[in-house]
DNA sequence: CCTCTTTCGTGAATCGGTTCAGATAGGATG
DNA sequence: CATCCTATCTGAACCGATTCACGAAAGAGG
């Protein structure tokens, strides 16, 4: 424990005392400058140049109340999607120049106290959650207290929340008919748990697209669980798709990974993609489209979600605004019989 | 505007009064327990309960002067590389209860700017950055006002700032070292422009293998310099390769999605990787390992990168701490002649 | 020369906590 | 019973900004 030479930080009262004014004055060039004769401006600029004199920003909240910061919570900073949507919320946020505390909560409801704790100790304007629970009660209490509140990636179950999402359902939806209208009659469905709302909802829209074709989803559709939604699940899942009896055609994966676990699959089983297998994906991460074989994939307007969200939470209204984002469809090589 | 039912956050005096004690109660009861006596604590903490009460960090923070938060500014949140970075020091600040801030400079220096003084007005403890400029001056004026700062990603070049950085260096030596030994005595080198320091340090560590094993750079080296550092770029620069005389037999690309875009191009010319071409890329991304044929790739440990930066932040001593961490060959396919 | 406005500045109150000197009440000690 | 502790609680000063009522000085107008 040495002492080093922390000298404090210059205060405001320190560069009034060197300009030779009043702390008040001092306080008015910050704000408003307009209010102060060029000459005293001058002499105070020059003292906070001197001091380096930054301002003390608790002080000033505390004073003022007001702040401009917002925070995020998502599940996991380090998965793309995540990331793209901080981006997003970030790009709306600097255009008023609102600055975001971005935590991730890796899925743990306790962390995501936490982390609305300190954000709400800190003042901030508002927040925006990607909800590590079902269960959102502690997230309604806050706007009552003068925070914001904005779901992402999840519809608000009640009508004060607002929340920014993006239809599942028509995901699947989307992904299905895609592959009915190429003639596939029998798809393979590698989906994830139903537990997690985003595998659910996507077979809903798989289900609604083949019962609009005038097919039996029992007949039409081989849903298979993964236990991990990743590369080797894949391949374990396109396996099974391939020893099915009525062997389908295409199969629709409920990520790109797993997508590309299956065609590594495939490649190693000879089965030709798309030829014998037609294969799409979701989330259209970077390496989709720089495939050996381009891949079909679902795109979520990750970037505009955060955006979107960002724009609510500023708007501040008093009613809650319900965003859901449709899902878009980049059709690539691993999905079209050749013409 | 209408005049929203905000009611105004409870503050210590309120509590206070509803548990009938004085604010400096309360304030025991929050921060040392064992000075009260239980049944008074229990009435103090019912009344905090009642109220919803969550102390104003600002308030806190500016009369207790420390506040444990971090900043973080990273050159693009997007990037898988810097991701994983936030999560090591987010990681490892979580420890010790800290939070970060994490914002992204998008390589703008005022943006980068911005942010460190929006953390310095927080009174953040430290920041941790990756500098958007080579020069880096601003940075060293904030230790002497009692702000930690740590170099991310860049070694300090001047013995008061801390740092830590993979040593770029060793990493092309590593990539180079490697094909030598597999027999290769022509290398193709798609990189970046020299300007980017990584691309000139990895550059020197290629040469340096070279020049080790003995052989002449001019002739074994085949340096391609990319104007973009994607997939189309390194489909792109293998063409080249391809057409070049004396037809290098492995390739070492500056990065995977480059490495994706040169395995395309093998691909399309009917190449076969790693027999007639080897090939190596750099980061190990998740998607290398389960390519068709598996990318031999260059591992930086980002994590760790991240989880010591913030652990030097919070060791917070008097002397800097430089740490070059060594990155690691991660050996699969795409470069080993089948034994 | 005298009022009436403007223009500039001043200085104290205030935000909501933390901290610390001091008051009070029992309990222990001799 | 007097004295000294200890445990518990009180109340005011303080952190560093913002804000606002108020005063002083300088022009404007007659």
């Amino acid at each position: 424990m040495s002492t080093p030479v922390q000298r404090r930080r210059a205060s405001i009262s320190d560069v009034a005392k060197l300009a030779e004014v009043s702390v008040g004055t001092v306080s008015n060039v910050l704000n408003r400058p307009d209010r102060v004769s060029p000459h005293t401006r001058d002499r105070v600029l020059g003292a906070i140049d001197e001091l380096a004199f930054i301002p003390n920003g608790s002080a000033r909240q505390l004073r003022a109340g007001t702040i401009t910061t917002a925070g995020a919570i998502v599940l996991d900073i380090a998965n793309p999607f995540f990331t793209d949507v901080a981006r997003g919320i970030e790009d709306r946020l600097d255009q008023d120049s609102y600055t975001v505390m971005l935590a991730s909560s890796d899925e743990d409801p306790a962390r995501e106290a936490r982390y609305l704790r300190l954000f709400e100790e800190h003042g901030v304007q508002g927040v925006m959650v990607v909800p590590a629970t079902r269960d959102i009660d502690h997230l309604l209490a806050l706007p009552g207290r003068g925070i914001g509140v904005v779901l992402l990636d999840r519809t608000s179950p009640v009508p004060e929340l607002s929340s920014v999402a993006v239809d599942d359902v028509a995901g699947g939806r989307l992904a299905a008919q895609h592959l009915l209208d190429q003639g596939h009659v029998r798809i393979a469905f590698l989906n994830g748990p139903h537990d997690i709302r985003q595998a659910a909802d996507r077979h809903e829209g798989v289900v609604s697209a083949i019962v609009a074709a005038g097919l039996d989803p029992d007949e039409a559709l081989l849903e298979i669980t993964l236990p991990a939604l990743n590369a080797d699940g894949g391949e374990r899942g396109i396996l099974q798709v391939l020893g099915a009896r009525d062997r389908p055609t295409a199969t629709f994966c409920v990520n790109d990974l797993t997508a590309l676990g299956a065609m590594r699959g495939l490649r190693r089983e000879q089965v030709p993609v798309p030829t014998e297998m037609a294969v799409v994906g979701y989330d259209d991460v970077t390496f989709a489209a720089e495939l050996a074989t381009p891949l079909t994939s679902v795109r979520q307007p990750t970037h505009r979600l955060g955006y979107r969200a960002a724009d609510i939470l500023l708007a501040g209204g008093d009613t809650a605004t319900n965003v859901v984002f449709q899902p878009e469809l980049v059709v690539r090589a691993s999905s079209t019989s050749r013409a």
